[in-house]
DNA sequence: TAATTACTAAACTGATCAGTAAAATATTTT
DNA sequence: AAAATATTTTACTGATCAGTTTAGTAATTA
């Protein structure tokens, strides 16, 4: 067996814990709102201790930002049958990651942040929206190879794609908290979202808003 | 003369000014941020005034962000010659309103507490995107039964159209302060936001994609 | 001018907070 | 078991903050 020696288990999984904590404070409070002290209670550890794993609150803060980024996304593999399945598919997985209470918790936190954090601002966004656009802008090109869309500029589809489906919902829930949109208000958003998107995008707009509605059920 | 008092006058003006500092103050720091004596310094008032005229520090903030919602909006009514040009100029006047610097910082400010503060959250909605969305739907529907667009749901086409042309530099510039979109990179999501909306909701999108052409010039 | 009212400066209360120090205790390794 | 290491408890420092008190000063009104 090999040596995987204990300390470093306990260190790791004490790490863990204190970041799980200290975002799910950071979340709730603000920066400036968390205390140490908070934190390390709700990590069920000493407060020296949580100094000797991170340094300050803000390299506590900024490591944990950096450290979520990573968990953020998720490329743009949906493997599906057709472009509007594949399509249809991609929306759901986003809406569903994206739509999540703390996920938008932490994106309230960045927006919040971001003045007095520019970096993590940048961060965020160089490892979630951009890093999803250039997902989608390849896929997007690809069916422009294979012949179902058409567009000059890929990225500006890209980002079509992205506010017809996701914006209005999001945007509501980063100022309502307590009013996040249920599946049946997602689905009515993706699914128009879609509907316009390929009305403008596809070449044969007919046949793929005839594939999106056996898809979504008739209206 | 009217007897206006001078008492009231410079009641009026102090209380201008420091809500002005307390938004100038609130909206770089956050509300956990901002100190009282901040503000009080900034408003060039001693802290037992500040004190006098809003009681605490969360009633200060509240009223603040109430009362700038009133600043906030902007009807939808842009007189042009047709459809097109209304369309073009009400993007831009909008644009140019939810730029500004000062109006992310306050949207990242409301944001940011809106776990805090969900009133405030709840207030802004209603007083800024819902009511520019009402005026939206007001003046699309108004153009559907001049035959010029077609579609089921008027608030979902509102939506898209906002989608379309300012959710992308939006979100980006809520993210990256330092960053926030110059004119031309504006100009590229209006124009391409307007002609993927037109191509999705005209009744004559050959038509109206080439009278956007003439407002906007050749490409 | 006299009375009233609004304001200021300065100090203070009680609480909270970031960060540290010291000594005691548990855990792991040898 | 002994030595080394990690962690905890408790208490502390110095700073900041919301909000108040006091005593005095300026501006307004009558």
């Amino acid at each position: 067996m090999t040596a995987i020696p204990q300390r470093e288990l306990n260190r790791l999984a004490k790490q863990r814990r204190i970041l799980d904590a200290a975002l799910a404070v950071f979340a709730a409070e603000g920066y400036s709102g968390t205390s140490m002290d908070a934190i390390a209670a709700k990590a069920a550890v000493s407060k020296p201790t949580l100094y000797q794993y991170f340094g300050t609150k803000e390299q506590l803060f900024t490591e944990i930002m950096l450290a979520e980024r990573n968990t953020m996304l998720l490329a743009f593999d949906r493997p599906g049958t057709d472009m509007v399945a594949e399509l249809h598919s991609f929306a759901w997985h986003y809406a569903d990651t994206v739509m999540r209470p703390e996920f938008l918790s932490l994106a309230r936190l960045i927006i919040g942040e971001a003045q007095r954090f520019p970096e993590i601002g940048r961060a965020y966004q160089a490892a979630g929206p951009d890093r999803v656009l250039a997902g989608m802008i390849t896929y997007l090109t690809r069916q422009r190879e294979a012949g179902k869309l058409t567009f000059d500029d890929a990225e500006l589809a890209a980002e079509d794609l992205w506010g017809l489906i996701l914006s209005a919902p999001r945007n509501q829930a980063l100022h309502l908290p307590d009013r996040i949109p249920t599946r049946e208000q997602l689905a009515r958003y993706i699914n128009n979202g879609l509907r316009v998107f390929l009305k403008a995008y596809a070449t044969d707009p007919a046949r793929d808003l005839a594939q999106l509605q056996t898809i979504t059920g008739t209206p």
